[in-house]
DNA sequence: GATGAATGAGTGTTCATTCAT
DNA sequence: TATGAATGAACACTCATTCAT
């Protein structure tokens, strides 16, 4: 007596979609913007113009929510990183190297966030800017956090170029011949020693750090 | 019986390449490769499809061009800055300087390094990978100089992040409404110290490269 | 689950495609294929430039298409004349004759045959020779079969100004102004004529292969 | 004191023109009227577009002359190997081996009688249509002058594809692969022999011919 | 929901032709 | 005469998008 319409149906609906968003992404990836076209995401999707119309209003859709669905995935990653720690300084550090570790690992799809800066259109422009944002905004609050015992600076601006060297690095990384690429870890451990550094937090500072960390909360995770 | 070509000719013909390089870079710039179209070029040049393609192979070509164009500037402005130091510290620090200003000068030009990284075909690509690597390598040069003062690091790697750093920063300050922008060259000289910061080069290292550079040169500048 | 394409949508399929190819062969054979465009098939078809390389892959494709649907056109009339006698050197009239008819009567695309030999491509230029080929083998075969009653030659050659001349009387008799034209018939028997007493066959000779032919099948047709 | 204007300067522009005329020629005959460009045969004549324009009102005019040129010296070829015999039906030999052996021997540039049939417009059309008549002609004077000898016949319409053969097989001859080719000769004997039979000149009728003949002429030619 | 045939504006590019030098 | 820069119409072809089935 059960009227099966809806669950099921929702269900597929949504795996409809998503197949077109990972789909997407991976192209826009590949190709970049421009160069990747409906026939092209139709085709690998295996699916029809039709059907890509019906799910998603247009090709800047897509793009879109392409861009939003990797934004998702990264500010997942980076959470889990980050809230892996308590102290304001390690967290800092768990950010450039949980960014750089996403985009290793996520090299086409990543891609996507790097190439196209101009010429989406407003809409598309300001979802960028959007994700690359949330990124700066844990660092930036950490700076914030330690404000005291750094050197002055705009915190909101250093955020900026503290994602802008783990960008720069896994862009660097990626380039390399992959036999050849040194330990992702290692190369996140060393942008992160390099923006840590250029914040002003030498050895004294970070020494600090942990012992004030130590006073406050003795715990360290949950479940 | 040969008709040469007068040298007017040549003169002429020089300056209607450079009219559509510069048309083409500002184009690109502001719309990205694949947003742009040769009759967007040809029109804003205020000349027509045949001209165009008696200068240029290729709308790849134009981009090949404008990409090696702006490169030259680039390096122009860099050696000039870099030049004008000494001391290999202050070389460093007068090369992210020199890297920020430029790109916050010429912001529509400059857009056209950090957009559109793929489906360019690996001509173009290779175009581009050189042109930022150039720009590491001066930083790169010094950091092997400095090596001994400062902790291990890759010196090419880290000349790629704090060249990503400055094109973050200059990103950053050119997404600010004009108006509240704060002074560029404050915020090249807050990049600067934030790269050097992270090196690792400390205000006893500097000093201590201040003094080795006296005794070779006597002195160049001012404090 | 599968949205199946209906018969008719199938067959709507087929026509417009259809429309296309005939439209193509006569408008190849009106102007040449050099100066037959796209845009003036899609008009005279009244369809749109996305349907025709919808249906195409390309204009080179169209020709090859038109090229073989004319080849089976013609070696269907082919096969029916000459099915329609069964002594050898009645074949043979038979096959001058009708290919003679055939291009008297479908004049315009007829010509795409004779037209545009070179600089279209390996691969047309193979469907072509192919086409005129298969015209050929019938009477290379009705020569063979006939070899010992004539004088040496090499039945393959001999074929191809056979059908060379067919050809040639054809194109002689559309230029003359349509109302002073002789009769085709009278013509293509003309032809036939010539070609027969071109391989050697006399009169002594056409009686023995008439003879010889009564004996095994019982006649056929009227004198 | 003498003022060396004309003479040398009509020579060299009757060599330049010429020049223009043989470059085009060849690529007619290699590419086609449609996939020949004005540019090509400028570069190919090591010229400059202006210079083309100052000898040619446009690309239909060199076609229209090198069709015109060529047609002359196929006559030319022709009319030496008719004159060299005198007795009709020799004559009529001559012509079709003179015909396929121009056209074996100058393979691309004959290639433009027979390309292009359409599509170029009346003018050009006529042209050619002129320069195959002539070949024509002289094998039509000759069955006229036969004619009592021969089966009842239209000249005028034999001629056709007495050349028709003579086309198709040389046409023929040019497709196999160089190395395998029979002797030029021994094909055109042969196409010669096909049409002369096709006219129903038989053996008789060559015998009676060539007494006739021996009767009124006893001469035969310059060394 | 799904399909894919249909559309036509728009792209990159070529080429015949002109004309100032 | 000779040159080659300049023009713009036209071509082959693509692609985002719609809509009848």
């Amino acid at each position: 007596m059960v009227y099966r319409t809806t669950p099921r149906m929702a269900e597929r609906k949504q795996a409809r979609k998503r197949l077109f968003l990972e789909t997407a992404v991976r192209l826009f990836g590949e190709h970049g913007y421009g160069a990747t076209t409906v026939p092209m995401i139709v085709k690998a999707a295996e699916a029809s113009t039709g059907s890509f119309y019906f799910y998603f209003k247009n090709k800047e859709d897509v793009f879109a929510a392409a861009l939003e669905w990797l934004g998702e995935r990264i500010a997942e990653a980076l959470n889990e990183a980050i809230s892996a720690q308590t102290n304001p300084l390690r967290q800092m550090r768990a950010a450039v190297e949980g960014l750089f570790l996403f985009l290793a690992r996520n090299p086409t799809e990543a891609r996507i966030l790097i190439i196209e800066s101009s010429g989406l259109g407003e809409r598309l422009e300001a979802i960028r800017r959007e994700t690359l944002a949330s990124h700066a905004r844990g660092v930036e609050n950490a700076l914030v956090a330690l404000a005291p015992m750094l050197p002055p600076m705009r915190p909101a601006v250093v955020a900026r170029w503290w994602v802008g060297a783990a960008y720069q690095g896994a862009w660097w990384w990626l380039e390399q011949p992959a036999k050849s690429r040194p330990q992702a870890e290692a190369v996140a451990a060393e942008v992160a020693d390099f923006n840590l550094r250029g914040t002003g937090a030498d050895a004294a500072t970070v020494a600090a750090a942990e012992r004030a960390h130590a006073v406050h909360g003795k715990k360290k995770r949950r479940s």
